[in-house]
DNA sequence: CGTCTGACGATAT
DNA sequence: TATATCGCCAGAC
């Protein structure tokens, strides 16, 4: 048997797509609804291969800031797309988990 | 196949 | 609150 789930990246996409608008998940978030455990970094490696059906910016990390990769341009992105759907960002840039953070 | 890195998280200081 | 460190493990090289 397998003591490990296979790495199905396919379930973290499922996921993301179940993120509400207007609404924000973190990444070990994520991970624990597809009983990754504490592979919360595999979740950003999932989304770094994100289909363009995953509302990919909808998940940012646990601190509610928006993690960056190599491009400026994702994470300002990102930021604009959240306010769009609601979301509001304090002056540090973070997000308020409290308020905005999934609930399923 | 060994080593380094990383869209992270939790804990310690 | 910010910074440092460790744990976790799939890819890149």
């Amino acid at each position: 048997m397998q003591s490990v789930l296979p790495v199905n990246y396919k379930i973290i996409y499922e996921l993301a797509r179940q993120i509400p608008r207007g609404s924000v998940a973190t990444y070990g978030q994520l991970a624990r609804l597809a009983k990754w455990g504490r592979r919360a970094r595999h979740v950003g490696w999932a989304m770094h291969a994100c289909p363009d059906d995953v509302p990919w910016h909808r998940v940012i990390n646990a601190k509610g800031e928006i993690s960056r990769r190599a491009s400026s341009d994702h994470h300002e992105l990102q930021r604009l797309l959240l306010e769009a759907e609601g979301v509001e960002f304090d002056a540090r840039g973070r997000v308020d988990l409290g308020r905005f953070g999934w609930k399923p």
